[in-house]
Parts: structure tokens; sequence; C-alpha cells
RNA sequence: GCCCCCAUCGUCUAGUGGCCUAGGACGUCGCCCUUUCACGGCGGUAACACGGGUUCGAAUCCCGUUGGGGGUACCA
């Protein structure tokens, strides 16, 4: 079992998030019996109950401590000492002198419960970077319950997590100088009868955006839906991201998500932070996506091909049987998903919705590329069967042959003529899949912007 | 301030004392293939942060320096 989520912080939205992302990564997940802490739309009366009895048996045990210390008077016992204020909280609690707590109970104020940590050196052995040391007396007694009696993160976390069975907690590199609190909780849980003592903790290294800043929830890049839209497939996006920090072997670049799961080694993991690089993550996706079934590929540009507007969100057996013969002249020309809708959209527009990309335009649709589009309407208009290979044999007697025309420029103005681009799929079987008759009227329709634009 | 983590090409990494005049991938540059764009092929570019040790031998072990990151709440 292992434990990371925000679990405490969660609101409606980014647990359903959570759920999304974990389902469009094909993951198995586990609720468990609880899911959020003490400030969390997730609050249940009866875990506040569990929080408060599990606090008040660590409080008879002498593990937790009443504190009436305010940050103030800890800041003035280090003045007074001489010592540097910015310490923090100085443990005075766990034997103040009788007046100290007397005159907090007369002002009404309340005590906060803290941990009281074992007086030795603090070490544990990360699961990914190894034996750590945090030295005696670097890690202050932390409040666990607050005044008002709400239980802090502090308490929840390890207490949830005890109670949940959790044997290995793999988290964020944010969370190392928390974990010497946590180890001490869980000991003395264990003592009075609350879970079965240590989890095993690895901290994983940060993933850093463009500059080396931490990446925060607000960073694009660290949105998995944002990747999935701009077309990263699942398999492309694991892939990538066990990259940052992890190794296959010395040649293995490209693995599928099963080879990942079989290969990995939590002790293998990088303790360096990793850049998010956005030119091999794509070419990592794309490698993926030349992996693909052709009928795969085919069902997962649907989606796509709908949220670029070219299918509607019920398409019609016609369309999807056009996706499907499509589909495989771009399937190894995208990087992204959003690269073949780019490339096929000429496919789905109507007439009077189709455009020419104005540099694509002015390039090819000139006054040489009149006797081009002339002889190419007259000699697709004779064929008998519009397809592929007749288009391609009539094209190339007519104008390479016919015109002595180097294929390069003979082409390209066909090319913008019927997909509005000088990037498209390959000539004659995008062709094919517009039909004779939109065909026709697209070169009849560029003859025209030709010749105007050679008179 | 104090505590912790990290340090190999521009980027992600391989490397756990000799296999390293440091390997791969992405990027980048050049060439080839090519009806566009891609794919593919060939070749080039480029790194062990610095200084001390230990050792016959160090990218690998130790110490220090520098640099980067994180933590330091009655937040999570």
């Amino acid at each position: 079992r292992i434990e990371d989520t925000d679990h405490a912080r969660n609101t409606e939205e980014s647990y359903a998030a959570l759920i999304d992302s974990m389902q469009w990564l094909g993951l198995d997940w586990d609720e468990g019996p609880l899911v959020g802490g003490p400030n969390g739309p997730y609050r249940q009366s009866e875990r506040g109950e569990i929080y408060a009895d599990v606090a008040g048996r660590l409080l008879a045990a002498g593990h937790l401590y009443e504190s009436y210390s305010t940050v103030e008077q800890a800041t003035e016992r280090h003045l007074a000492a001489g010592r540097d204020p910015k310490l923090g909280y100085d443990n005075y609690d766990r034997d103040p002198a009788a007046s100290f707590v007397a005159a907090a109970k007369s002002e009404g104020r309340p005590a906060v419960l803290r941990l009281r940590m074992p007086d030795e050196d603090h070490t544990f052995t990360d699961l990914v970077r190894g034996s750590i040391t945090f030295p005696a007396g670097s890690v202050p007694d932390p409040v666990m319950v607050r005044g008002n009696k709400d239980p802090l993160y502090t308490l929840v976390n390890p207490v949830d997590d005890a109670l949940m069975g959790i044997t290995h907690v793999l988290r964020g590199e944010d969370l190392l100088p928390s974990t010497p609190r946590q180890i001490a909780l869980y000991r003395a849980m264990r003592d009075i009868g609350v879970g079965s003592g240590v989890p095993e903790f690895g901290h994983m290294p940060f993933v850093t955006g463009a500059g080396n800043r931490k990446l925060s929830k607000r960073d694009p890049e660290s949105s998995l839906f944002h990747h999935r839209d701009a077309g990263f497939i699942r398999e492309g996006i694991v892939n990538y991201l066990a990259l940052l920090g992890f190794s296959i072997g010395e040649h293995t670049d490209v693995f599928s998500p099963a080879e990942l799961v079989a290969a990995f080694d939590i002790h293998r993991v990088s303790s360096n932070p990793a850049r998010f690089d956005v030119k091999k993550a794509e070419a990592i996706n794309s490698a993926h996506i030349r992996l693909l079934a052709p009928a795969d590929f085919a069902d997962r540009l649907v989606p796509y091909l709908q949220a670029a507007g070219s299918l509607s969100a019920v398409p019609t057996v016609e369309d999807l049987s056009l996706v499907t013969a499509a589909a495989p002249l771009v399937q190894e020309r995208s990087n992204l998903m959003v690269d073949a809708t780019k490339m096929l959209a000429f496919l789905f527009v109507d007439q009077a919705a189709f455009t020419l990309d104005p540099n694509s335009a002015t390039k090819t649709l000139n006054a040489s590329a009149v006797p081009v589009l002339e002889a190419a309407i007259g000699a697709l208009a004779e064929l008998d069967e519009f397809d592929a290979a007749k288009i391609e044999s009539t094209l190339k007697t007519t104008l390479i042959d016919g015109l002595a025309l180097k294929p390069r420029v003979a082409f390209a103005s066909l090319r913008v003529a019927a997909t509005g681009s000088t990037v498209s799929p390959p000539l004659y079987e995008s062709l094919e899949l517009l039909g004779r008759e939109k065909t026709m009227i697209r070169l009849t329709a560029a003859l025209a912007v030709a010749r105007e634009s050679s008179s």
C-alpha cells in the first residue's frame, strides 16, 4: 500500500481530476476508507473522533504534552538566552514553570498538543536517497492538535496512513524535512497500539519547468490534462515522465507502461531534480504514436478530431470510415495527436469553409501553376476510377512527362489547391480520400486564384 | 540564521574504483533519401562544478568550497 496524494487539502474538483488522471493513465487505485483531513470537504465527524481518540491516548502515554507557549514567548526566551530567535519553538513546555502554566490558564489561553521528539539523532533510510540524519535538537516538538482541538495535518496524515496499513510513502522531496517528526509519531502510535510501526519513505526529486523552480500546480506542464489535450497519448507521457529520474537501461528510452512496471525499482530512482523538456517529451510521444496499431490510432484520433471541430459529437458512419482510411496517412507524421488533426482537417471541412494557407498560396499558386492546374484538371476528369494508383500514373504522365516539370514543382500547387497547405499527407491518397467531386472543385478554385495572381 | 537534499554534454540520463581518451536519448549542425511534411540512414557538436585527500589507480570513496533546490506555522 502506497500513500501519496495531497489528501487533506483536496477539493471536490481536484479529487475528481485525480480520479480522471488515474483512469486516463490506466492505473489502479483504492480510495481506502479515508479521503481528506481536518480541513478538507471530506471531513467526517467519525474521523474527528478517531483523531481525538488517538491524540488523547498519546497524551496519556506521555508522547504528547500540553504546550502554552506563544511564538512571541519562545522568541523572547531565545533572545534572553542569546540564541537566534529564528530557531522556532524551544521545547520549553516539556518542563514549564508552574507559574507560566498558571498565567496562561488565567488568561484563558488553551494549550496545543505537541509531540515529544526523542532526544537523539533522527536517522532513517530513504528509499531513493539512502541514509539521512537530522541531528538531535534540530527538529522542534511539532504541534499535533490546535488549541481549539482541531487536529493538524501533522497528526492526521500519519494516523490515516497507520489505519490504512500504508507500508510505503512515496512523495516529493519537499516533505523530506517533515519525515523525522512523522517517524516519531508512527513510533509513538505503535507504542499505544495504533498501526504497525514506521512505513518506508521514498522522496522523489522535483520536476522543474523552464527555469529551475519546482513546478507548481498552476504551471501548465504540471497538468496531465494539458498534455493530453496537447496531443500526448498516455503511453508517451508515462514513458517521458518515467524518464525524468529513472532509466531502464543504457540503450532503452522507449518503453511501454507494462515494461516500466516490470523494470521499475524505487532504489534506482535518481535523486536529481529534472527539467521538463517539451521537445524530448514530444519525441517520446511520437515514438509511441507510431507504435500504435492503426485501428487503435484511428480510435484515439476521434476525440481529437471532435475537439478540433472536424467531427461532430456523434460522427456518422461515413465520417468514421473516412477517419479509418485517413489515419494511416498521418500516423507516422504526427508527434502529437493534434498534428494529425491539423493535417486531416482538409478532408472534413466543407467547401464553403475551406481556406488556403496564405503563405502556401502565394508561394505556389502563381502564373506557373496555371498550366499545371489546367492539365491536372483535364487529366483527372478523364479518369474512370478515382483511386491513388490511377491518380498517380495519370498525374505523372501529364505533368512530369507532358509538361516536363520536376515533381516538387508540379505537385506543390496541386497539394496546396487540394489541402490548403504545403504540408499535408501524401498527395495521391489525399486526393482519393477527398473524392473526385471535391478535388475538382478545389483545383478549379485554385486555378482561379493562380490566374488572378498572374494577371 | 539553522536544518536537509542535490551536483556527468544545452536537457534527461548510463556509470556503484581499473571495461571511460566517459555510453545512449532529445536538441542542435551537416549530408543522404524524398512529390510537401514527416519517418529513416550516416556523420559532427557537446559534460564528470572547484579544491584537497584516500588509493598503484577516482566521474565513482572521504573532507571542504562554490552553486542550485527545499524546509523551518495553532498551512497542507
